[in-house]
DNA sequence: GACTACATACCGACCAGTCGGTATAGTTGT
DNA sequence: ACAACTATACCGACTGGTCGGTATGTAGTC
């Protein structure tokens, strides 16, 4: 179903003036981040975005097909990005160092700045679980990330078998590949940050470095075979 | 406020009788548990509820004060009677057995089968973000689990260090205390469970239990002191 | 005067909650 | 045993309000 090709054209013109700072787009996505992360998606109203941004429903519509879409936007425009900017700068780790700290902090950062950001992400995938387009992109960027994290990990066991004269992965019978390995801390980081919405105090800044060096410490242990 | 004095004796009435399988009050929250997972808290009409009941609006809210209460009934009888009993076999492990397979099985024999329980846990946690009511139960119920698993932790590793010689808590400046290993082996079992529901292919059946165990490990190597 | 970038008024759908009505079960007086 | 009365458990029409989306108006710009 071709279904809006005129406003796809409009669009098109938006997405290429629509980038510049404080542009009407701008500021009814900066709206959108804090009122959908305050009321929920179906909490918000597109009255509501309007307003807050000092606009009206008008231009709402104007710069956007429809609700979804302008969810959809702002997934894509501030908080894939932003989550693809800490795993970027997680991937080349500053020179020589053991980058568990560095990783952990990085999140921790993002995760006290940006609650909003984290409240979104949460709100995405539960309706990722519903809705089978929106799960397609989640999934997508989820699989993005794992891939990332698990080169990451493979690096780093070379780096450490290298150095140890071992391989920690594959194997003993059980250990764990860097799929899986990486499955889990993504699964780690998500479980923590929303914890963390809702009991902010049990979950302190370096938890999740000293967990994932605690993992990692348990590979190099079954590697020397030290257990 | 005292509001609904009629309805509290009412509803006090109908906790007594309304345990009766069959009873149109449990109907009602058999269809509430499918259609609250299928289309979420504020998709879901109450209306459509009742039909899925084969009753209607009436009966709704003859057994229910509103559309809230009618969803904390459920995390109540549902939802949270289910994870206590998982988390209550958790705690008397199998004689003298090593439990993390034990737990990882139960986990995931629970996450395979009742799909809809995490999505409505999902659904609870994304609602208790904002709400501060629902916050102030949801929390209550996670520390409950959390000290649990802590006193679990801490079990263990009193008969470890009996076996071992050696203190794994508490020891190290980087080390873990049981609080904080408890919150992170909660969050990965909650972080895995959300990536199921998109993902189910890349969360194995066994993940939970290696990771565990592979936390476990980095401990007893830290507390032998051969890392 | 045509196009842009909105504002405003409006429509139809949906929905939580209310309320009068009602069929059935239970209780009480005789 | 039977009528009179009451409480229980539900039905379904209705209300007030909200909200996504649309249609139309309008000030500024080229």
């Amino acid at each position: 179903m071709p279904t809006t090709t005129k406003l796809d054209n409009r669009r098109a013109k938006v997405k290429a003036k629509g980038a510049e700072l404080g542009s009407s787009r701008e500021r009814l996505l900066d709206a959108a981040v804090r009122v959908f992360a305050r009321d929920g998606y179906s909490g918000t109203s597109i009255d509501r975005i309007a307003a807050e941004a000092g606009l009206s429903k008008g231009a709402v519509y104007w710069n956007f097909a429809s609700k979804e879409e302008l969810f959809f936007a702002l997934l894509d425009e501030r908080v894939d990005r932003r989550i693809r900017a800490l795993f970027d700068q997680t991937e080349e780790p500053p020179p020589g160092q053991a980058s568990e700290g560095q990783v952990s902090a990085g999140l921790s950062a993002v995760l006290e700045q940006e609650r909003e950001l984290v409240v979104l992400f949460h709100e995405y995938s539960a309706m990722a679980v519903r809705d089978p387009r929106l799960r397609e992109r989640y999934v997508e960027r989820n699989v993005m990330l794992r891939d990332g994290l698990a080169r990451a990990f493979e690096a780093r066991v070379e780096a450490f078998g290298a150095a140890g004269g071992v391989e920690a992965l594959g194997e003993r019978p059980s250990a764990v590949d860097a799929q899986e390995l990486a499955t889990a801390v993504i699964a780690l980081a998500d479980g923590l940050s929303i914890e963390r919405l809702t009991e902010p105090e049990v979950v302190s800044e370096e938890l999740f470095g000293e967990i994932l060096s605690l993992i990692l410490d348990g590979l190099a242990a079954r590697a020397k075979g030290c257990i």
